[in-house]
DNA sequence: GTATATTTTTTACCAACGGTAGGGCGTCGG
DNA sequence: CCGACGCCCTACCGTTGGTAAAAAATATAC
């Protein structure tokens, strides 16, 4: 008896496997041909004649093609999330000896996650672009939205804790997450359009550094504070 | 004869006139439906009926969606370009005491151009995202492209005379002017993002100006430097 | 004023898309 | 061996961007 429930047991098992085998063909597929394609040309017909499978197979796995390719962030926001927890149970435990030191590392993690998925680094741009949103199915976008904001609350965590600690200027913590965000992001989206999609652009580097040296020349109370308020370290 | 020959003149004349207003018409509605439903929900058929024509008939105007949808972007991109050049010739004139004041103008003029035209800005950077780009006809997107490549350079020029007068910190330009531009996008993207597409985040303008103050803080030669060269003020 | 040429608008249509219904097929449990 | 279940495919739907060709409106010539 307890054979057979073992049996049955790992019948069930197989089965999972393979239905999870199936959704990464399927997203890996997927990611190639947005890569290739983009959003637009990118069909469903084209996604299952590339895992070999007809188009309703898909659609069994995925509710609609904006949710199949919302499943394509999960890899690179899971990371990105990692990344931050990093950042902050280092700073928690006094790692960080400077604020430029946390900014760079910050940078470094962000820059991480483009590099090793720069193409789940892009469908995150195109959700969070505004212009797009109105594309997707009211509860895909309800599900990014939740996801954004945690990633935020991590970021103004993380510099309020900084600041606590004598590391960052005070300031409004919000407005300052919000701007290393979108510096980062759209330094990310401009040399990414400039290359067309395909070549990275040669300016993407330096670009990102001067960012990183420019936020931390203007915010790091261990460095030259933004406004004429003096630090009170030597 | 010249009577005759002034007649056909005068009929022309009033068919281009038309010809314009039926132009002007059709960019309105479409303007008017992406603003109300986005890009992929807008369709040819909402258009042709908003202007009370059949669908063919903008296609006598427009020869794509991408076409109509780009020709939206003539008004803003044309603003800005005039907000540039002002800046440039005051700039030539001697007219900015300082770094500080040339990048506030800067983002002040940028800032107008959302302001009187946020939809149109939106475009923009509908335009200007990479995933989006790929679903452009080839040539629409060449030239926007051209378009974009103009006024990078004329900020590129900006910045270049600006550090030839002392105004700011010698630095390469071409990153400098990519941060700038990047910043004030993805700001506005950000901001817009979160407010839904609808109403204006509460944060956009308090982000704005933080990063103003960040850029100006980090880079203008009057204030403070960025690396440790120290300024020879006070 | 009427017939002809030209331009503009429309009706009717196409191929391709995202998405779905319903039946066929193999596999599991008894 | 049989019935139940789950997966998958063929065939289809409504809608979209875009087009061909007729039709209507307008200008020109006599």
């Amino acid at each position: 008896m307890g054979k057979a429930d073992s049996h049955r047991e790992a019948i069930r098992e197989r089965k999972r496997q393979e239905r999870e085998r199936r959704i990464r063909d399927i997203l890996d597929a997927a990611k190639r041909l947005f890569f290739q394609k983009g959003y637009q040309k990118m069909t469903m017909n084209d996604v299952a004649l590339e895992v070999r499978v007809s188009k309703p197979t898909i659609y069994q796995y995925f509710k609609s093609k904006d949710d199949l390719f919302f499943s394509l962030l999960a890899p690179a926001s899971e990371k990105t999330e990692q990344a931050l927890e990093r950042i902050e149970r280092h700073l928690m435990s006094g790692g960080y000896p400077t604020g430029a030191a946390l900014l760079h590392d910050t940078f470094q993690a962000l820059y991480g996650v483009y590099w090793t998925d720069p193409e789940a680094f892009r469908i995150l741009q195109l959700f969070q672009h505004s212009g797009m949103v109105g594309v997707l199915d009211e509860d895909v976008r309800r599900e990014f939205v939740a996801k954004a904001r945690l990633t935020f609350e991590q970021g103004r965590r993380i510099l309020s804790a900084a600041m606590d600690q004598g590391l960052l200027r005070r300031m409004d913590v919000h407005p300052f997450n919000d701007v290393v965000w979108a510096l980062f992001v759209g330094v990310i989206q401009l040399e990414d359009s400039k290359g067309g999609g395909k070549g990275e652009s040669p300016f993407l580097k330096p670009t990102l550094e001067l960012a990183e040296r420019l936020v931390i020349a203007a915010t790091a109370a261990d460095g030259r504070p933004v406004a004429n308020t003096p630090s009170n370290d030597t």
